[in-house]
DNA sequence: AGTTATTAAACGAGC
DNA sequence: TTTAATAACT
């Protein structure tokens, strides 16, 4: 049993502090400052830098998050820098969300609301609605999602006639991506291209371009590359920006990419009052496109940057810290840092091998509820880390069947569900209506008597006239392939977009200068003061409902409501709770939005915009909640940042952790090892690992090799238990039967029909039996239908009859 | 036109 | 295993 730690020291409450206004008249005397009594010397060190470039470089549990809130607190309070003229930009909302509140927590409620702290991601798309008139862009523009994404792909290959067979979107997107991490456009990007592959590419990602620019949309990499565009091509915004701006803070330096470091730099490089904070050895998103030489060479881009190591750890135990340490020493390419602790020892890091993985949630579970029970850890403090998502389902089964509450770091999820993709692209629609892909997606959804060949019919035209999809709806009539009943389907449709529109102030007086689709409207002065003006036009009338009732009135007048209340697929009815857990969320927007306004009027316009823009760049771990009482559970990755009393990772195998795809790839292999000391350095008091020996992925199970980490961490800090036999031949039984009952069944199944034999298939009808191929229960026959022709079936699907 | 069944295809991490 | 695209049916 590990004796009781105090961990609380890390977030105390600072009391009495003194503002600004207090200090100056009354000067504390050197070394009584509340805000830096409990820091030790090189936190002081950083906290107290005020002007020029600094560079924290923070082991992992080194107090880094609260070297950062002091420092912020020491500039606005002490010093005496307005706080709007901060700017902190974390890696995640949540971190950024946490960020403010411990800030609040040291300034005042209204000074903490002042300053700006977000994601790079969040930042950008604020200061391109902000500036959206002079990138030709409506402020209403879209971001597009992976799917929204892939469909603008598929658009630009049809429009290409390009195969999608060679060119899976996927893929053409993921190289896309790392050129725009790149700060590489369509022409840079063409002429750097020789092969067959990447000049094929190189056309795609032109006409991907197009046709985002097209929908008026950006996606997430465009939100970095337009800024930077900005950036560089107005002067007088960077002017604005710099004036705002005027101490930058950036968290996780090390992995920020070459566009947010141009961000960065060119924000900073006047006044050079630049703080990086990050750790090279917590690097670990590489792939997609963090330049880790950012970190590594900040000195050399401020030679007189001042440099601070934190390499005292304030987290976890000795015993986790030192496994930790021997791990991440065997990366050759790294500076070494000295992580040490004043924690106790604890309890040795246990490093378990089991049966399979079912039995390693079993044993979790089991842990867990141990330390709930006998420890009283809350199921708060405790977390499941895996190297990819997949894992998750058997742990959470054991969990629910466990009745212990749990929580998924999978806050895209629910914006990915079909219904709520359909519900908020009825929004993008109103207000973006340029906005194609969307707008396909709901024009029949639900049904409403808009075919496909009208759809088609719609779009030629649209091509044809060179105008955006929306407007030709309402020329629809004067299209001959369309019939009559389906112009009327069309106008209804149209219409009722339209009297959205007008609900939200928007006007479309026939091609007029109607704001929306007017990009040279009126420049309203924008100045970087409110980034909470949002819109250049304002409501014309008076809009009394709010952001809620507006998203209620789209789902109710679109049909969706109804067709999801009456949804037969769906019994329990999980999707129409689905649209409820968005109106909700629109609440919750809602309110928060009105807090931090703090009673400065907002249109709903720009409620339902700002909404969209937020809902368009959650973050997976955005949604945990760790007061919620429940065992998080989520991707190394996704665990960057956090820490928790007890943590287990599962599936430390190999081709797991380290994945399968970094194995020929040394630089690759050296950010997975990153990537489990990042999942090490997690845990405060306990940390187990587990590896199964069998593992079924996708249906198949196959043996494991342990983890080559395993064998990098010293033994003198473990205890390494293999309960893979233990009760196993119950299981082992359970589980071959359980697998011999299947092939026997398959065998059965096999043995029932012969080649030559007649089957009656409830579909395709009278056929033959050509051959049978015992695979499991995979088994196939291949069968020649009188009607259909010939068909490989899988037994234990297809509903054959024997004649 | 719209729904439902069947088959094929994807499976690394995410803003 | 899940999801997405396609084919078949009502």
């Amino acid at each position: 049993m590990a004796p009781d730690l105090d961990f609380s020291h890390e977030r105390g409450p600072i009391r009495h502090l003194l503002n600004y206004r207090e200090m100056s008249q009354e000067p504390m005397q050197v070394g009584s400052d509340p805000l830096l009594d409990d820091l030790t010397e090189p936190q002081r060190e950083a906290a107290t830098h005020v002007d020029g470039p600094l560079l924290v470089l923070a082991g992992a549990g080194s107090g880094k998050t609260r070297v950062i809130t002091r420092r912020i607190a020491h500039l606005v309070l002490r010093v005496g820098i307005p706080p709007w003229n901060v700017l902190a930009i974390t890696f995640t909302n949540k971190a950024a969300g946490e960020m403010r509140e411990r800030v609040a927590k040291l300034v005042s409620e209204r000074q903490a609301r002042a300053i700006t702290v977000c994601t790079f991601h969040s930042l950008c798309a604020r200061l391109i609605r902000q500036y959206a008139h002079k990138l030709e862009l409506p402020p209403g523009y879209s971001i597009y999602d992976t799917a929204d994404q892939s469909r603008a792909v598929k658009n630009a290959l049809e429009a290409l006639e390009i195969n999608t067979g060679n060119f899976p979107p996927a893929k053409v997107l993921s190289t896309i991506s790392s050129a725009k991490n790149e700060l590489i456009d369509p022409d840079a990007y063409a002429a750097s291209a020789h092969d067959f592959y990447s000049k094929t590419v190189a056309k795609i990602y032109r006409k991907y371009q197009e046709v985002l620019a097209q929908n008026k949309a950006l996606d997430f990499d465009d939100l970095l590359v337009q800024t930077a565009n900005l950036i560089r091509n107005h002067p007088d915004v960077l002017a604005e920006l710099r004036e705002r701006y005027q101490y930058l803070l950036i968290d996780e330096y090390q992995d920020t990419n070459h566009s947010q470091f141009i961000i960065a730099n060119a924000l900073g490089a006047q006044h050079r009052n630049i703080c990086a904070t990050g750790d090279p050895d917590q690097s670990i998103y590489g792939w997609r496109g963090a330049n880790i030489r950012n970190i590594l060479e900040f000195e050399t881009h401020y030679p007189d940057a001042k440099v601070v190591r934190l390499e005292q750890n304030y987290r976890s135990t000795k015993n986790i810290l030192a496994v930790a340490d021997a791990l991440i020493r065997n990366n050759k390419h790294r500076k070494h840092k000295s992580l040490w602790t004043e924690n106790e020892a604890g309890d040795p890091v246990r490093v378990v091998t089991v049966y399979d993985e079912r039995k390693e949630a079993q044993w979790v579970v089991e842990q867990f509820q141990d330390w709930h029970d006998n420890k009283k850890v809350p199921w708060g403090g405790m977390a499941v880390f895996y190297r990819i998502n997949s894992l998750s389902r058997v742990i959470e089964d054991a969990l629910r069947t466990a009745g212990i509450p749990y929580q998924i770091a999978r806050g895209t999820a629910f914006y990915e569900r079909k219904e709520i993709k359909d519900a908020v692209a009825y929004l993008r629609v109103i207000v973006n209506p340029f906005d194609e892909v969307n707008l396909t997606r709901i024009i029949n959804t639900p049904a409403r008597g808009i075919s496909e060949a009208t759809v088609e019919a719609l779009r030629a035209a649209a091509v044809a006239q060179n105008k955006p999809l929306f407007e030709v709806l309402r020329s629809v009539a004067s299209l001959t392939a369309v019939n009559a009943r389906a112009v009327a389907a069309v106008l209804r449709f149209a219409k009722m977009v339209e009297e959205w529109r007008k609900a939200l102030g928007i006007f479309e007086n026939n091609n007029a200068r109607s704001p929306i689709f007017d990009l040279n409207a009126p420049d309203t002065p924008t100045s970087a003061d409110d980034l909470h003006s949002i819109e250049n036009q304002k409501s014309k009338i008076e809009n009394p409902s709010t952001l809620r009732s507006f998203v209620e009135r789209v789902l109710v007048d679109s049909g969706l409501h109804e067709h999801y209340r009456t949804d037969k697929t769906d019994p329990e009815g999980e999707r129409l709770a689905n649209l409820g857990e968005l109106v909700s969320s629109a609440q919750q927007f809602e309110d928060d939005l009105e807090a931090s306004l703090d009673g400065r009027p907002t249109t709903l316009h720009e409620k339902v915009t700002a909404y969209l823009e937020q809902i368009s760049l959650v973050s997976d771990v955005d949604t945990v909640n760790p007061d919620q009482g429940a065992v998080t559970l989520m991707t190394l990755h996704a665990a960057k940042g956090l820490e928790f009393p007890v943590v287990a990772m599962l599936g430390v195998e190999d081709g797991l952790l380290p994945h399968s795809r970094a194995q020929t790839n040394p630089h690759e292999m050296e950010e997975e090892r990153r990537l489990c000391f990042v999942g090490f350095t997690r845990a405060q008091r306990m940390l187990m690992v587990s590896h199964a020996r069998y593992r079924t992925i996708f249906g198949q199970t196959t043996p494991t090799i342990p983890s080559r980490f395993l064998n990098e961490l010293p033994s003198n800090h473990l205890q390494v238990e293999d309960i893979s036999n233990e009760e196993s031949w119950t299981a082992g039984e359970d589980r071959f039967s359980g697998i011999n009952a299947q092939r026997e069944a398959a065998r059965e199944a096999a043995a029932q029909y012969r080649p030559g034999e007649l089957v009656r298939h409830p579909q395709f009808g009278l056929g033959r039996v050509l051959t049978i191929n015992p695979m499991g229960a995979q088994t196939r026959a291949q069968i020649a239908f009188n009607t259909a022709g010939v068909k490989t079936l899988i037994l234990q699907y297809a509903r054959l009859e024997k004649i």
